[in-house]
DNA sequence: GTTCTAGAAC
DNA sequence: GTTCTAGAAC
């Protein structure tokens, strides 16, 4: 056969097709499901304005349409119609009955990891074929955590990539109420595990889109619970699959997580968080305090800002000032700045809330050093007069990158190219030890 | 981003 | 011989 050219191709939306969750065999209550379900997506949609993507409920139980359409329609003020919308169909079968392809589709699954429990999920598995579950079983050998998900590709042979252009399956593993299933939970306990599934099904959503992988949490360090009848009986082999490389090249990537899922963090790493940002403190800190303020949504670097996120960079300063006056409470001898480095290693725009004393094992090169004390750092205030003036920001990469070879010049007084690391971190003590 | 290490600098 | 840096690997 040969290959068929992308008819329906005018488009390159990227589209998430996902059920009602938890309101058929997890037997929750539609009205509240739907509730929970709308909620979600509205913040979502508020923290996301991207143009590319589009998310779309498709569903077969007309009670929980119409109850995601009235809850929808109550709620979604000025956000745009076709960014979430409600259809009535078969999630694999929504190019063929409706036109749209749904490159992402969601399917509930159980804590048991098995795909014959559920009706959509034994369609997946019949249409895919059997290997399908042993994929699943490769990639997440020990139970599913409720409220978490777990994405795997459907083969690119398969029926469902080359007719319907689905390439994965998020699977998530919703709370069931039912209780002649496994592990019921009561109505309370169902409604936070709702929205976190919701909540991880759209960031699963948003790392697929955007080209990155998810990694659901397979150990548990919080107080959610843990499925442990199966992690404890004997038939489970002592196979653990190990946690996943963070992709080639994937030490770039290590801020998302904390953007996603902030809440899996301990203290000692994530300080707070709220909607639109997360505070963590730098886990090689280049100074006795050290923080990085970041962004929830996701904002690569400094240079995909534009004039109309100058309300976040504002909040992203004013969280930083906070910062800023409790960290003096405990140290009032520590002066502090706070800004962007002009060229970003990590992916994740973060604002470095960092004291001027620069005492730390970690400082340890130039680089580190001219980082934080030449141009190459920008002051948020910096960052505001560019975005004010002229809308965007661009800088000169080979310029940057240079500064940080530049000598090593003290940052407090006039002395200039000192001449080794060690040298300078004497130097550091003795303005530290003044007065 | 860090770690590791060859070889430059002392 | 030891200290330190710089570049590759991760």
């Amino acid at each position: 056969m040969d290959k068929r050219p992308n008819d329906i191709q005018q488009t390159s939306i990227i589209r998430l097709g996902f059920p009602s969750i938890s309101t058929s065999f997890g037997e929750f209550p539609i009205d509240i499901a739907a509730e929970i379900g709308c909620e979600v997506i509205k913040e979502f949609l508020n923290l996301h304005n991207e143009t590319d993507f589009e998310l779309i409920l498709i569903d077969n139980d007309t009670k929980a349409l119409n109850a995601f359409e009235s809850k929808w329609k109550e709620i979604k003020n000025d956000l745009d119609d076709l960014k979430f919308q409600i259809k009535n169909g078969n999630l694999l079968q929504i190019k063929d009955e409706l036109g749209i392809e749904c490159r992402y589709i969601v399917a509930e699954i159980t804590w048991r990891m098995k795909l014959n429990t559920n009706h959509l999920s034994k369609q997946i598995l019949n249409t895919v074929g059997s290997k399908f579950p042993e994929e699943v079983k490769r990639l997440y050998p020990n139970p599913g955590i409720v409220g978490e998900s777990y994405p795997v590709s459907i083969p690119k042979d398969s029926i469902l990539h080359t007719d319907e252009g689905i390439e994965q399956v998020i699977f998530v593993v919703s709370p069931n109420m039912n209780p002649s299933r496994s592990n019921p939970v009561s109505f309370n306990e169902a409604k936070d595990l709702l929205k976190k599934t919701y909540n991880s099904m759209m960031n699963a959503f948003l790392e697929l889109k955007n080209g990155r992988e998810y990694y659901p949490v397979t150990i548990k360090k919080g107080n959610l619970q843990v499925n442990k009848p199966f992690s404890t009986s004997s038939s489970q082999s002592s196979l653990k699959r190990p946690l996943p490389k963070l992709g080639g090249g994937g030490w770039a990537n290590v801020l998302f997580p904390y953007c996603q899922q902030p809440e899996i963090f301990p203290k000692s790493e994530v300080y707070c968080y709220d909607d639109e940002s997360v505070i963590i403190y730098d886990k090689y800190p280049k100074a006795k305090k050290h923080l990085l303020v970041i962004p929830r949504k996701h904002i690569d670097n400094i240079e995909e800002l534009k004039k109309k996120d100058l309300e976040l960079i504002r909040k992203l300063k004013e969280k930083g000032q906070e910062m800023i006056k409790k960290m003096k409470q405990d140290n009032p001898k520590l002066d502090f700045r706070m800004g962007f480095h002009a060229i970003q290693s990590l992916k994740q725009l973060h604002m470095h809330v960092i004291s001027q004393d620069f005492i730390s094992p970690n400082l340890k090169n130039k680089k580190h050093w001219n980082s934080f004390t030449t141009e190459f750092f920008k002051d948020v205030e910096e960052i505001e007069k560019i975005l004010e003036e002229q809308g965007f920001i661009k800088f000169d990469k080979a310029y940057y990158e240079n500064l940080l070879k530049s000598s090593v010049n003290c940052h407090l007084c006039n002395m200039k190219s000192i001449k080794n690391i060690p040298n300078l971190k004497e130097h550091l003590k003795d303005h530290w030890n003044e007065d």
